[in-house]
Parts: C-alpha cells; sequence; structure tokens
DNA sequence: CTCCTCACTTACCAAGAGGTAAGTACCGCA
DNA sequence: TGCGGTACTTACCTCTTGGTAAGTGAGGAG
C-alpha cells in the first residue's frame, strides 16, 4: 500500500525500465495492446493464457501509475473500461523491441547460446 | 531444485529476454560488466552498492548457465575467478540499451511520465 | 598468533510476488 | 429462477526472492 511510486533510487536506465516491466504479465500487456491498440479488460485476460484478475488488475493499475496505459472507464450498465497505451508505453514497446528480438534468437537457439570456452586454465564446470 | 534451464514456455521473445534479466542485480552486473571488460569476483561486489557475496554468486552462475558470462578460474593459491560478457552477454546489453535510455527519459522526468492533468480537482484517481 | 582477503557455500528468515477462490452489483438470456 | 458475463476486490496461502550471518581453507600482513 502507499508505495505508488515505485521508484527505488535507480543506478542506472536498465534500473528503472525493469522496475517497470518486472512483473509476470507487464511484458505481455504490453505486447498485446501494443498489437491490438484499445483493449477491454477481458479480452486482455483471455489474450493472456493464465492470469489471474487479481494479477491483470494489479498490473494494470501499475502500470497505469507508471504512466504505461490510460484506462477509459465507460459509466454504461455492463461495466465497460477501456486500456490503451499511452505514448509513454509505446516508447517503453519499441524500447523493448530490440530486447524482444534479442530473446527470440535466444529461444531460437533453444537456450544453447555456446560459449566458446577461452583458454581456461582449469574446468570451471568442474567445481 | 533443478531447474538449471530456466525457461518457461515463452510466449514471446520480451518474455524470454526477462528472464534472463529478471533479479535485483543482473542489469547491473551485465552493465558493469559491459563497462569494465572483466571484472574479478571481489571486484564486481564492490562495484555494486549493497549486493550480498550470495546473490552476487547466484546471479553470476545464473548468467553463466544462460552464457551470458563467462567464468575463468585460475588455480592460483589466493582464488582468482574473472567475469567477463559472451558475446550473448554483449548482444543482450545492446538489446537494453534503449531500455537504458527510456529508464533515463523516465527518471528526468521524475516519474511524471505524461498523465496530462491540467487544473482538475483533487481526486481519488489523481494519486 | 590473529585477523584479513579471496571466492565462495550453507542455514535461516522476512518480505513480497503471485495463485485460488469467493464476494459484489447489475444485466441479459433461457 | 438461475446462469453467465462485466470488472473488479478481498482474504488466504504458498513459493520465490533476497538479506544476514556464519563457515571454509590457505596465504599474507600485522
Amino acid at each position: 500500500m502507499a508505495k505508488a511510486p515505485r521508484n527505488g533510487p535507480y543506478i542506472c536506465g536498465i534500473d528503472a525500465a525493469l522496475d517497470v516491466v518486472s512483473g509476470k504479465w507487464k511484458g505481455l500487456v504490453l505486447w498485446d495492446l501494443h498489437a491490438h491498440g484499445i483493449r477491454r479488460f477481458a479480452e486482455l485476460r483471455r489474450a493472456l493464457p493464465g492470469v489471474s484478475e487479481k494479477m491483470l488488475t494489479q498490473h494494470l493499475r501499475q502500470m497505469e501509475e507508471d504512466g504505461l496505459v490510460h484506462r477509459t472507464v465507460y459509466a454504461e450498465v455492463p461495466p465497460r473500461v477501456e486500456y490503451g497505451l499511452t505514448e509513454a508505453g509505446e516508447a517503453l514497446n519499441e524500447a523493448l523491441q530490440p530486447l524482444g528480438e534479442w530473446g527470440l534468437e535466444r529461444i531460437r537457439r533453444g537456450r544453447l547460446t555456446v560459449v566458446p570456452e577461452p583458454d581456461a586454465p582449469l574446468s570451471a564446470s568442474s567445481l
């Protein structure tokens, strides 16, 4: 509670950015919102396999606090809430792009990202 | 236990990359290793303010498993272990660059990323 | 002789992230 | 009448993350 401004004294930008995307579903929410533009709560929930309502709201709220998404509530009779990326959210998504490509590469290589043993006097794996 | 190959079935590349950099000090280790090239254990420890030995080894080991850093053990009398980035680690660092810049922007703006609320009356949502 | 350094490992503990399930209030459909 | 969908909130619980502190074993400094 009351930890609204989540900001430890960051050491570098990576730190600050990682803080904002850390969370099991944050990255996926960003991704989906980027791909679909505007999404309703239930749409997001269905789009993310396995997310619980609690976590989705929690993440969405934090991302709203962080200025990544905007939340529009329509005072309609079946409640309707729409989420979309803000400018900062879009920018973050773009900043995340190369990281995503790196991740894809990693997946392609089947986690075996080769480690050309330089000239180690002692085999590190034996310890 | 035995969760050495940390790889959930990733949904997208962001997922996979975030998995690898998630950890309180991973980003900083990457950063420092990139800046200084080769570092000894104690050097890294001194470079990261507040890191415990346990966490540093733990992160370093995981990053080694993930092929981000290489570890060279010299069978010397005062033990000497050197860490450096692998190609994958360097690539990750480059992929992290835009994210770092985004984070710097966020820091500069003093967490106030957009949210254009000109002169609205104080409400619960404005907190 | 004792402490410090190196690079760790291990045990224990607290905080938090995240999961499950239920409740809420109202509506449309069968 | 009862169910499902809407967008949540709340309580409870577990598992993970990370912190503290101590131990290890050999060498060098005081």
